[in-house]
DNA sequence: TACCGATTGTAATGTTATTGTAATGTTTGG
DNA sequence: CCAAACATTACAATAACATTACAATCGGTA
C-alpha cells in the first residue's frame, strides 16, 4: 500500500513511516500541508495520515482542499485534541477518521488499513508462502513443492485467507465473513466441509500437514 | 474484555457475540436501550456496541443519558446511517466511534479492540510474559523455555487469567466467574482438576514451578 | 426450454477430543 | 493425629470436528 504521512514533526513522522514499512507498505512523507496537498494530488495514495496542526497550512485546510478537488483519497487526522467538537470539525473537513495523540502504533495501522481496505478490499501482495506452499494471486495457481494444485474458486479464497494470517488462528466467524461474506451464522458446517476439502488438496498428498485445526477456537496455517 | 452489546436485532447481536467469544472476551447483550442502559449502569463494561436505532430507547438516548451519569465507558455506535453529519451527531451524542453498517466483524473487532486500548492500553495485549512462559493470543499458543506446550481450550482460558493476573493471589470465585461464566458454586472440583492439569503441562515437565497454591485463598501465578 | 457439468451448500453419519464428575489419595495446619 | 483443603486419577457424557454422499444452483449450450 502506498500512503503518504504529513506531518511537521520529522521524528514523528519517521517513527510512523519506519512502522509501516517493516508491515510492508510504502510511505512517503510531506513535512507540511501544502507540500501534502502537491503530493496527494500527483501521486496516487491509497490513505492519507494527516497531522492536524502544522505551519503553513493546517491539516483540517488542507483535507478541505483535496476534498475540494475531488480527490477522495481515505485521511486518518492525527491530533492531539481529543474532544468531541474536534472530532466533529475533523469528519466535517473531510476526514474518514480520527486518531488522538498518544496512540499506539498498531492502532494506527489497524486504522490506516481499515480505511484503505474500505475503498479496496484488497490492495495488497500478490504471492503469498507458507512453508513450501505458495499462491500466485494474479495468475491463480497454487503449488505445494513445486506441484500444482487445482483449487475451486471457494477453497482458493479460503486458502488466500488462511495464508495471509498464517501462523495466527483464523476463527470460524472471521471465515464466515471474509471468505464466504455471510454476516451471519449459517447454522451449518459449511466451514467444516471446505476445510475438509482444502485439505484433501494441500495435506493429504504431503508428509507434513499446515492446516491445523485449534480446537474451540479455529484453525491456523502453519510450516 | 467484557462488552456489552446493546441491539434489537437478536439474529445480529448473537453474531457479534459468537465473534466476540471466539476472540476471547465476554459479551453480554440487551435487547434495546432501556435494558442496555441498565446493564450499563449496573455492571463494569470495557466497551460498549450500541445499535443506533432501536425499540423503546434509541441508541443515542441511551448514550446521552450514560454519560449523564458520568459513565465514560467507550461506546462503538453502529448504525446504517453514514453521511458526515449522522457520524457527527453520533459523537456529539457521546459516542467514541461509528461503524456503518454493512460492516465485516473483523473491523467491528479492531475499533472494539482499539477503544479498549486506549482507555487501558494493557486490556488488550496479545502476548503475556511470567518468567520463561509465554503465551501468544493471537496464534494460540504456549511455549516455556522454548518448548511449545499443548493446551486444551479451557486450559488455555485458565493459564491466560492467571497470567493476565501474574503475582497476584486469584480466588476460586473469581475463576468460576472468568474462566467457566458460572455465576454460582458448582459444588465440584473443577477447578482443582484443571489447576492439576495445567500443572502437569506447564510445571512438572520444568525444575521451577511457576502455579503456587495459596492455601484457603487461591492460586498464585509467579515466576 | 431442456440438458449438462461444475461448483457449492446441506445433512447424515462417524470420529475424536474435551470436560466435568466422582472416587480416592495426599498434604497441611491446628 | 484429625479434619479440612487440596491433588490426582479414571471414566463417561458431550460437544466439536471430519468425512461422505447427495441435492440445489448456476452458466453455458444445443
Amino acid at each position: 500500500m502506498r500512503i503518504l504521512i504529513v506531518e511537521d514533526d520529522r521524528e514523528a513522522a519517521n517513527y510512523i513511516r519506519k512502522g509501516l514499512r517493516e508491515s510492508g507498505h510504502v510511505a512517503d512523507h510531506a513535512p507540511d500541508g501544502e507540500e501534502g496537498l502537491e503530493m496527494a494530488r500527483a501521486a496516487e495514495y491509497d490513505v492519507l495520515v494527516v497531522d492536524r496542526m502544522m505551519p503553513r497550512m493546517d491539516g483540517l485546510t488542507m483535507v478541505a482542499a483535496l476534498r475540494g478537488d475531488n480527490i477522495r483519497t481515505p485521511v486518518l487526522i492525527l491530533s492531539a485534541l481529543g474532544e468531541v467538537d474536534d472530532r466533529v470539525e475533523g469528519l466535517k473537513a473531510g476526514g474518514d477518521d480520527y486518531l488522538v495523540k498518544p496512540y499506539a502504533f498498531a492502532e494506527l495501522l489497524a486504522r490506516v488499513e481499515a480505511l484503505a481496505r474500505r475503498r479496496d478490499p484488497d490492495a495488497v501482495k500478490t504471492r503469498l508462502v507458507v512453508g513450501d506452499l505458495e499462491m500466485d494471486l494474479l495468475a491463480r495457481k497454487v503449488v505445494r513443492s513445486d506441484e500444482e494444485i487445482l483449487l475451486q474458486p471457494r477453497e482458493f479464497r479460503l486458502l488466500e485467507f488462511l495464508m495471509k494470517h498464517s501462523g495466527q488462528v483464523v476463527t470460524r466467524t472471521m471465515l464466515l465473513e471474509k471468505v464466504w461474506d455471510y454476516h451471519f451464522d449459517p447454522q451449518t458446517n459449511v466451514i467444516d466441509v471446505h476445510i475438509s476439502r482444502l485439505r484433501s488438496k494441500i495435506d493429504k498428498p504431503f508428509p507434513r500437514a499446515l492446516l491445523h485445526t485449534v480446537r474451540g477456537a479455529g484453525y491456523r496455517l502453519q510450516a
